[in-house]
RNA sequence: GGAAGCUUAGCUCAGUUGGGAGAGCAUCUGCCUUACAAGCAGAGGGUCAUAGGUUCGAGCCCUAUAGCUUCCACCA
C-alpha cells in the first residue's frame, strides 16, 4: 500500500467491479424483504450540482446500509425531461445558433431535444457513477420513456373519465419569457420598489368621478368596472353610476364588492377581469365581460388601440404619459409590493385569462391529507408535515397545460368538422364520430404530471407487474424541502389514487447545501461547487462524508474547504492505520478473536467497537447518516488510532508470538468491522482496503455485499475494559504532568506505581502500557514514594516520576494545591446534594449512591493531596 | 399577514425518555516517538440569546421577549 491515500488509483476500478458483478441489481426475491428507494430524477437541464451530490450520498448510504443488512435493495435511478426548464435551455442554444424553434418546427425541435437528452442525461449518469451511487442501472428510467409516457396517458384518461380534468378559462400565471402558462407553485414572489399611479376616472355626466390607485396602469384598457366597498360612505352615491374609462371611449360601472379594502389605496379598485385573479372573481359576481388586452408574450394586443404591439412596460410608460397630458394622473406614489416571477426564466409573470387544462384537486387531495394526518406516512422531521398539510388543505386546481413542445403532449383530439373532443390512450388520426381527420391538442403537460407517477410508473404501471407487487410501496423518499409541494405531494395523491396505497413509508427531508457564510450556492454568486472538481481533487469519499457529516434532519448544511480538508485527513488516517495493521499482519496466521487470549487493551477496544456498532446502527436505522458519520469518525480516530493502535504496539513488539498473534487478530478484526461500518458512507476506500485484508477475516467477495457488523457478535468485557481505562487515565496524567514540567519527550524516566484496588494482579501489564505510552524507561510497583519524585494521583493509583532536579517544589505545590481545590469543590458539591432531603428522597437511588461514592472518593483524595503538599513543603524547606 | 426553524467555545456544529457542557477547525506549548507532520502529545477558551416558570435538579420541558433564517399567502 502507498503511504498516502490516493483515491484515483482505485475509485474507477472498484466501481467497474461492482457493476460488472451486478452487485447493484435487484430482483424479485421472496426469500428476502425488499428495500426500495426511487431516486428523485435529476433534470436533464445540465449537470449535477452539489445539492444533488448531497441527496445522492444520503440515499446511497442508506441503500448500501440496507443491502449489507440483508434486504433485497433497489435504488432505481432516472432522469426527468423537465419540460419547461429544458425547453428554455434548448431555445437559448438555438438562439446562439440564430435559429428559432418555429423555424425548426415541432418535429425538428423534438429531435434536438432528444439529442440534448442523450447528451446531458448521459452526463448525469456518468456523474452519479463517479459519486459511487449503487443504483440499479438496468432499470434506468426517463420520464419520457415509452412505458412512462404510456402511464401518463393512462393517468390523463382516467382523471378525465372521472370528470377530474376539465378545460376552461381561468386566470393563469403567464410567463412572457417562456410564453407558457405555469402553475402557482412555479411562481416566486419578490419584493420590488414600484409605484402607485393614482388615476382619475371621471363620471359619465362630467362629475369628478373616482381616483383609483394601481400598480399596473397598462391593464387599464381591460377595465370593466371600478369597485368600492359596500359600506364605504365616500363612494356610496357613485355606486351604479358609470365612469369614463380614460384613454378609451368606453364607460364602466361602479360596483360595490366586499373584496375591496376601504383603508387601502384610495378605496376604489379598477376591475380588470382578464388580468387579475381577484378581479376575475369580482367580474363573475357582477357579470362583467372579460376583455383581454395583452398577448402571451406580454405585448398589448389588437384591442389596445394605439398601444397595440407595445411591450407591457413600454405601454405602461406611454399610457402614463398620455394620462398626464389629459390631466387624469393625480399623483405617483412610491410603493413596495411583491411581484411574481417565473421560477425558470425570472420574467415578471402576468396573470392572464386563458383556456387551459386543469385537474380538480379537492377529491384527490383528501386521502393524501388523511394518510399523513394518521401518521401512516411520516415526514422526517415531522415539522414538514405542517407545511404539507397547509398546502394540501388550501390546494387550488392544478393547471397542467403548457404551451411548450418538450413534454407529454396532451392526449386530446379535436375534430374541426363535427366539433368533437376525444380523450384517447392511443393516437387518433380520424374522428371516431364522423371519420374526418382530427388534430391533437398542441399543448404539453406540466412536467410534474409525469414525475407524480414516478414511484410506480418506473415499476411497470399500468401493468400489474411482479416488480410493482414486490417493490411497491417504496420505503423512503429522500429529498430537499424545496420540492415538497411540487413533487412529494403529487406523488402521494397519485399513488393513493392509482395504486390504492401510499408511494413510500417515510419522506426524509434534508436541507440545502450552503457556503461557509450560509448563502445558497449558485453560479451567479460565484460560490458554486462543482462536485466533479472535488472528486477529481480529493476523491468521492471525501466529498460524500464532507456533505453528509453536517446533515441532521431537515437542516441546511454548510460546505467549506476546511471541512473537506478535515475529511481528506480522515481518509488518510484510515488509510495509514490500515497500512500499519496490514504490514504487521503479513505472514501471521489470523485467528477468530474468540479463540485467542486477549490483553486488557484488546478487551477494551472490543467493548468500544461494540458500542460504536450499536450507535451507528441506531443512527442508520433512523436515517441519521450525519450522526453515523460522526460516530464512526470518533471511533476510528480517537479510540482505534489514538489509543488502540498505540497500545497494540506493546504486543506487536514483544517476543511473545502468541500475544502478537492474538493482538493482530484483534487489530484485523476491528479494522474489518470499521470498514464495514463505514462502507455505506465512504464506499471506495473501505472496499479498497477490505480487498487487502487477510483471507481469514474477509467474509465476502466484497465489503459491499458483506454482512453489516452486529453488536451481538462480540462479547463484552466490561470489567477488564475498566481496568484498561484506569491505565489510560494514568497515561494521560503522566503525559500532562511531563508536559507541564517541560520534560523533553526524549527524556525517559522510571515510572513507579503504588496501585489502587482496581488493577488487581495485572500491574505488570499496566506497567508495559505506561512505559510505552508515557515515555517510561522502566516500571516498578512500590509501596512508598521514592525521593526526588513528582507525584501523580490517577485512577490507577499513585504514580511517582523521578524527575530529580526538574521537580520545582513551588510549582508542584501550586499544582497540587489546584488539584486539592477541585477535590474540595467536588466534595462540597456532593455533600450539598446529599444534604438536600428532597434530592435524597426523590432522585433515583443510583444517583444518590453515586453521590455517596463521590464523597468517599474525594475525602480520600483530599487527605492524600494534603499529605503530598505537606511533604513537598518539607522538602522545599531543606 | 400566517407558519416553522435556529440562537451552545473565535468559526462550523453535536448534545434523543431532564442527573456534573462535547467534537472538528482556529489559537498557544512541545515533539520528525519505525502507520500517518494530511501527524502525535499537552493547554487555554462557554452566566448554553434574554427574562420568568415547572422540578430535588433545566442546554434539554413551559411562557414571554429579542435577533437571524426559511416557507406559505399576495391588498389593487
Amino acid at each position: 500500500m502507498d503511504t498516502t491515500f490516493d483515491p484515483k488509483r482505485f475509485e474507477k476500478r472498484l466501481y467497474k467491479k461492482w457493476t460488472d458483478n451486478k452487485y447493484f441489481s435487484a430482483k424479485v426475491n421472496k426469500e428476502k424483504k425488499p428495500f426500495t428507494i426511487m431516486m428523485p430524477p435529476p433534470n436533464i437541464t445540465g449537470q449535477l450540482h452539489i445539492g444533488h451530490a448531497l441527496t445522492m450520498t444520503v440515499q446511497d448510504s442508506i441503500v448500501r446500509y440496507k443491502r449489507m443488512k440483508g434486504y433485497e435493495t433497489l435504488w432505481l435511478p432516472g432522469t426527468d425531461h423537465a419540460s419547461i426548464a429544458t425547453e428554455v435551455k434548448i431555445i437559448d442554444k438555438l438562439t446562439e445558433e440564430g435559429v428559432t424553434k418555429e423555424e425548426l418546427g415541432r418535429d425538428g425541435f423534438l429531435k434536438r431535444a432528444f439529442e440534448w437528452k442523450a447528451q446531458y442525461g448521459g452526463r448525469i449518469v456518468e456523474q452519479l457513477k463517479y459519486l459511487g451511487s449503487s443504483c440499479d442501472w438496468d432499470r434506468l428510467a426517463f420520464t419520457m420513456d415509452d412505458n412512462l409516457s404510456r402511464a401518463v396517458k393512462e393517468t390523463f384518461v382516467r382523471y378525465y373519465e372521472k370528470g377530474w380534468i376539465y378545460h376552461g378559462a381561468r386566470i393563469i400565471n403567464q410567463c412572457p419569457g417562456c410564453k407558457t402558462a405555469i402553475s402557482d407553485a412555479e411562481v416566486e414572489y419578490e419584493t420590488e420598489e414600484g409605484f402607485f399611479w393614482h388615476i382619475r376616472y371621471p363620471e359619465e355626466n362630467g362629475g369628478e368621478g373616482v381616483v383609483v390607485a394601481t400598480t399596473r396602469p397598462e391593464t387599464l384598457l381591460g377595465d370593466m368596472a371600478v369597485a368600492v366597498h359596500p359600506t364605504d360612505k365616500r363612494y356610496a352615491s357613485l355606486v351604479g353610476k358609470r365612469l369614463v374609462l380614460p384613454l378609451t371611449d368606453r364607460t364602466i360601472p361602479v360596483v360595490a364588492d366586499e373584496y375591496v379594502d376601504s383603508s387601502f389605496g384610495t378605496g376604489a379598485v379598477k376591475i380588470t377581469p382578464a388580468h387579475d385573479p381577484n378581479d376575475f372573481e369580482v367580474g363573475l359576481r357582477h357579470n362583467l365581460e372579460i376583455m383581454r388586452v395583452m398577448d402571451d408574450s406580454g405585448h398589448m394586443n389588437e384591442l389596445a388601440g394605439k398601444y397595440a404591439g407595445m411591450d407591457r412596460y413600454e405601454a405602461r410608460k406611454a399610457m402614463v404619459a398620455d394620462l398626464e397630458a389629459l390631466g387624469l394622473l393625480v399623483k405617483i406614489e412610491p410603493h413596495t409590493h411583491n411581484v411574481g416571477h417565473c421560477h425558470r426564466c425570472h420574467s415578471a409573470i402576468e396573470p392572464i385569462v386563458s383556456k387551459q387544462w386543469f385537474v380538480k384537486m379537492k377529491e384527490l387531495a383528501q386521502p393524501a391529507i388523511d394518510v399523513v394526518k394518521s401518521r401512516e406516512l411520516r415526514y422526517i422531521p415531522k415539522r414538514f408535515e405542517k407545511n404539507y398539510l397547509y398546502w394540501m388543505e388550501n390546494i387550488r386546481d392544478w393547471c397542467i397545460s403548457r404551451q411548450l413542445w418538450w413534454g407529454h403532449r396532451i392526449p386530446v383530439f379535436y375534430c374541426d368538422d363535427c366539433g368533437g373532443e376525444f380523450v384517447s390512450r392511443d393516437d387518433l388520426k380520424v374522428c371516431p364520430t364522423c371519420g374526418k381527420p382530427v388534430r391533437q391538442d398542441e399543448d404539453v403537460l406540466d412536467t410534474w404530471f409525469s414525475s407524480a407517477l414516478w414511484p410506480f410508473s418506473t415499476l411497470g404501471w399500468p401493468d400489474k407487474t411482479p416488480d410493482l407487487e414486490y417493490f411497491y410501496p417504496t420505503d423512503v423518499l429522500v429529498t430537499a424541502y424545496d420540492i415538497i409541494t411540487f413533487w412529494v405531494a403529487r406523488m402521494i395523491y397519485s399513488g393513493l389514487e392509482f395504486m390504492g396505497e401510499k408511494p413510500f413509508k417515510d419522506v426524509l427531508i434534508h436541507g440545502l447545501v450552503r457556503d461557509e457564510l450560509g448563502r445558497k450556492l449558485s453560479k451567479s454568486l460565484g460560490n458554486g461547487i462543482d462536485p466533479l472538481e472535488v472528486i477529481d481533487k480529493v476523491g468521492a469519499d471525501v466529498l460524500r462524508i464532507s456533505l453528509v457529516s453536517g446533515v441532521s434532519a431537515g437542516g441546511d448544511i454548510k460546505y467549506s474547504d476546511k471541512k473537506q480538508e478535515g475529511y481528506r485527513n480522515f481518509m488518510n488516517k484510515i488509510w495509514n492505520a490500515s497500512r500499519f495493521v496490514l504490514m504487521n499482519a503479513e505472514g501471521v496466521d489470523i485467528l477468530p478473536i474468540e479463540k485467542v487470549k486477549l490483553t486488557l487493551a484488546d478487551k477494551w477496544i472490543i467493548t468500544r467497537l461494540n458500542s460504536a456498532i450499536s450507535d451507528v446502527t441506531k443512527y442508520m436505522e433512523r436515517y441519521e447518516v450525519g450522526l453515523a458519520a460522526n460516530r464512526i469518525y470518533d471511533f476510528v480516530w480517537s479510540e482505534f488510532c489514538d489509543w488502540y493502535v498505540e497500545l497494540s504496539k506493546v504486543s506487536l513488539y514483544s517476543s511473545d508470538e502468541k500475544k502478537r498473534q492474538a493482538t493482530l487478530s484483534v487489530l484485523t478484526r476491528v479494522l474489518r468491522d470499521i470498514l464495514k461500518l463505514a462502507h455505506p458512507i465512504i464506499p471506495f476506500i473501505t472496499a479498497e482496503i477490505y480487498d487487502s485484508l487477510p483471507e481469514e477475516v474477509r467474509d465476502a467477495e466484497d465489503v459491499m455485499i458483506s454482512d453489516y457488523p452486529s453488536a451481538k457478535a462480540l462479547k463484552n468485557r466490561r470489567v477488564d475494559a475498566r481496568k484498561m481505562e484506569a491505565i489510560m487515565d494514568a497515561i494521560k496524567r503522566v503525559r500532562a504532568i511531563r508536559a507541564e514540567m517541560g520534560v523533553k519527550p526524549s527524556r525517559r524516566t522510571s515510572i513507579y506505581l503504588k496501585p489502587s484496588d482496581i488493577i488487581g494482579k495485572r500491574t505488570k501489564e499496566a506497567g508495559e502500557y505506561l512505559v510505552k505510552l508515557a515515555s517510561g524507561s522502566d516500571f516498578a510497583v512500590v509501596t512508598d514514594k521514592p525521593s526526588d519524585c513528582a507525584t501523580v494521583v490517577t485512577a490507577l493509583g499513585e504514580i511517582y516520576l523521578p524527575l530529580g532536579e526538574l521537580v520545582d517544589y513551588e510549582k508542584e505545590i501550586a499544582r497540587l494545591g489546584g488539584e486539592l481545590k477541585t477535590a474540595r469543590d467536588e466534595l462540597a458539591r456532593a455533600q450539598g446534594k446529599l444534604a438536600n432531603e428532597k434530592f435524597v428522597s426523590k432522585a433515583p437511588k443510583a444517583l444518590v449512591d453515586a453521590e455517596k461514592e463521590k464523597v468517599e472518593k474525594y475525602s480520600e483524595r483530599i487527605a492524600l493531596l494534603e499529605d503530598k503538599i505537606a511533604e513537598m513543603q518539607k522538602a522545599s524547606a531543606n
